[in-house]
DNA sequence: CAACAATCTTACCGCAAAGTCAAACAAGCT
DNA sequence: AGCTTGTTTGACTTTGCGGTAAGATTGTTG
């Protein structure tokens, strides 16, 4: 969204260059900006104090980000590039449709409940304003459709029952969505073993008898 | 919560006594307030905005209703009433283990789908008070933990292959609790039919091979 | 009708939070 | 040092909304 323009430092790779600073402080504004937004709320978070929690004044937020709504949906795009990440994953290295559906199912997982992943909103659709809504909604049926392909595909050849493939992806997709309500990174359960919990009760929930 | 003690009315059953007239408008509101609080959420839901969709101004509303706040803790309640109804059905109704789980799904699933049930908010739980927060906790909870050992049971008396109930519980319960954010009424799946896509799902991710 | 209660309205208060702006401070470059 | 660009701040404006107060309106009853 914001460029900048500049030329290299002379102490290459030494210590971060300014556009690296920035980067990085700007990353750091979004992640917590969603740690907050699952906690509480889009609309019950004010900047302030996420500003307090980063150790800055609101104006500050405003150098790095033109909206409280440009927060919201950069994180809205993060989460869901995580989805793209597990689908080509599961792609290259499953072999049937089935063994496709649970690799994006334990990859996702794993990605979402990653130090990376905690970005992860996906809630708070609603409070994106329209036309940004427009462009997450895309995003998200374009991906809904490319794992309802994986189903059919797994029907095709035999690795997956009769199932309609729209209506199973609202489920599974429902599941994992909805553990930004429960999970927690210091629970008693890992990402990597809610991931293999869940991928399991998948695979069977699609397995032909 | 907000109580009146009347005389009966000398028409009885003819006309809707005030007391009743009361009720129906209190509900009304509920329900207008629910469908809001779900499609744009709570806080993004102001209370002018649901009292001219009522054809009323504000402050009547607050005739009816204390708080914003308790609008939203009844309407938590009333979802979970249903839940402890499908779940009360399930028990009577089914034998194993499995067949009582699958059961809950499917009945709860109408339910929340029937026109009663369009008051199921179930998100914003996080814009509940601390003090509300609490209560609808601990009811969730208490439902969780019957769910559990529905599980437990099924696999003691061999319905169920071996699972952690709790994981599989958050599994459909996330799956279920999902449907908020895309199931609509006039849309091209009914709701008995949703419940028995799912049902069927669920029942063979815990059938045992 | 008169009196009283139930219901709803207009007008308002207070407050929190998004967003702005000019000025202060910091860092690099010549 | 002194200029220039990047970064942060304190102080402020504005707006929308939850909630309230006092009175108007309607309905009920003796």
């Amino acid at each position: 969204m914001a460029q900048r323009g500049r030329k290299p430092s002379a102490w290459k790779n030494v210590a971060p260059s300014r556009d690296q600073l920035f980067a990085l402080k700007r990353t750091a504004l979004l992640r917590e900006a969603a740690r907050a937004f699952s906690a509480r709320g889009y609309h019950d978070t004010s900047l302030d104090d996420v500003a307090k929690t980063l150790g800055v004044t609101k104006p500050a937020l405003y150098y790095y980000v033109t909206n409280k709504q440009e927060i919201l949906f950069e994180c809205h795009m993060l989460a869901q590039d995580l989805g793209n990440v597990a689908y080509d994953y599961a792609v290259e290295h499953g072999e049937t449709g089935r063994e496709k559906i649970v690799l994006v199912c334990r990859r996702y997982i794993e990605l979402i409940t990653s130090e990376i992943g905690s970005c992860a909103v996906l809630s708070e659709f609603a409070a994106l304003e329209p036309k940004n809504r427009a462009v997450i909604a895309k995003r998200r049926d374009d991906f809904q459709k490319k794992f309802s392909e994986l189903i059919t595909e797994g029907i095709k050849d035999g690795s997956i029952r009769e199932a309609d493939p729209r209506m199973t992806v609202f489920f599974f997709m429902g599941a994992i969505n909805w553990m930004t309500q429960w999970f927690r990174p210091d629970g008693d359960m890992s990402g990597e073993g809610i991931a293999s919990v869940f991928s399991d009760l998948l695979e069977h929930a699609l397995k032909p008898q």
